[in-house]
DNA sequence: TTATTAACGATACTGCGGTAGCGTAAATGG
DNA sequence: CCATTTACGCTACCGCAGTATCGTTAATAA
């Protein structure tokens, strides 16, 4: 079939284990590719033809990691929308910053790495739009603008606040962010 | 007075031009601090001397490049807010998305680079802040949140699409930001 | 068996950000 | 004049991400 000498199919697991080790030690800049080598027993060439870079390492590290939290929609809109921002509000609050800050960077530097982390956030996103777009139809969201620009209002202050204002993502936050869309609750 | 050997006051001056010039050719990661003290005929270890980090001098050269637009509002709210954030969005398109993105890295990482860089944004941020608490007073927002998640939620999608979705900022965006905040124009 | 193809390990290298140590130059206080 | 103090330039060094090269190993095709 394929001529040359098979890949190694244990080196993939072994990389990946170690790699997770050092992130959990040291977070991204601890992250060392010549000890995750080592540790994982395995050259350190071996490891660039199998992740292009540190950063796509780290991608598919965390893709590999994240076990989707499953979403069943309640059919409550302002339920939904809350428990939806309110569990990625969560995630990014224990995620170490400096590691989403910098695959954000690494994805400004090589697109690839864009998409990676994009589609780790895809299932969520497309929850997030699927729910405010039934809102809108349900005449409780307060703006008549696209479903996609809610969503930004609703999941870009949580990325705001925590890459350039600094300030806590608690869950009373989210809670306002979802009444500024839906508006108070009437009952 | 002090007592040794005083500081070349040219020097400052000398390192920045020199910054800047790399990283108009290169962007942030093309400046190299090596090159830069080559560049200035000062030596390395007397650039560190004065500016802590990489991050920190570039924070330092483009607080010294910005030379803020004086904003005047013109008492109407929704004029003044889409003309605030349109601003903000063509300076965040205006500048590498790289340079932007390692800069909230950096923050993420050193304190006190997170409030430079925040200290950029205050004088924006609070103009803002201010032209949404007095179009809240004048009944024209449509959800009763603080003026200051109002804010997030104007200005935090313009770096969620730059930094995660890799959206465009586009001006039509922006007043469709504006227009989800303060509702339809009625004229 | 032999030739070919591709993966692996090993070594060495580049450029980078950042640090340490040292000799020297420029100022002030006695 | 001299001691002290601080800034400067210089060199050397560290760990890092990433690349190049080469000998070797494990597979297939003839």
């Amino acid at each position: 079939m394929t001529r040359g000498r098979p890949r190694d199919t244990a080196i993939e697991g072994k990389v990946l284990a170690a790699a997770a080790e050092e992130l959990r030690q040291g977070g991204y800049d601890g992250l060392s590719i010549d000890r995750v080598a080592e540790r994982a027993g395995v050259a350190k060439t071996t490891l660039y033809r199998r992740w292009a870079s540190k950063a796509e390492l780290v991608v598919a590290l965390i893709g590999n990691l994240r076990q989707d939290v499953p979403f069943e929609p309640s059919g409550d809109p302002r339920r939904d929308l809350t428990e939806l921002v309110t569990a990625i509000a969560a995630t990014l609050t224990a995620t170490p910053t400096t590691l989403i800050a910098d695959l954000a960077a690494a994805a400004a530097r090589e697109p690839r790495v864009g998409e990676s982390v994009r589609a780790l956030w895809a299932e969520r996103h497309r929850a997030v739009t699927a729910v405010v777009a039934h809102a809108q139809e349900a005449g409780l969201v307060l703006s008549h603008v696209s479903p996609a620009v809610l969503v930004d209002q609703l999941v870009g202050p949580l990325y705001y606040r925590l890459l350039v204002t600094g300030e806590p993502l608690s869950p009373d936050y989210a809670r306002t962010l979802v009444r500024s869309v839906l508006g108070p609750e009437e009952s």
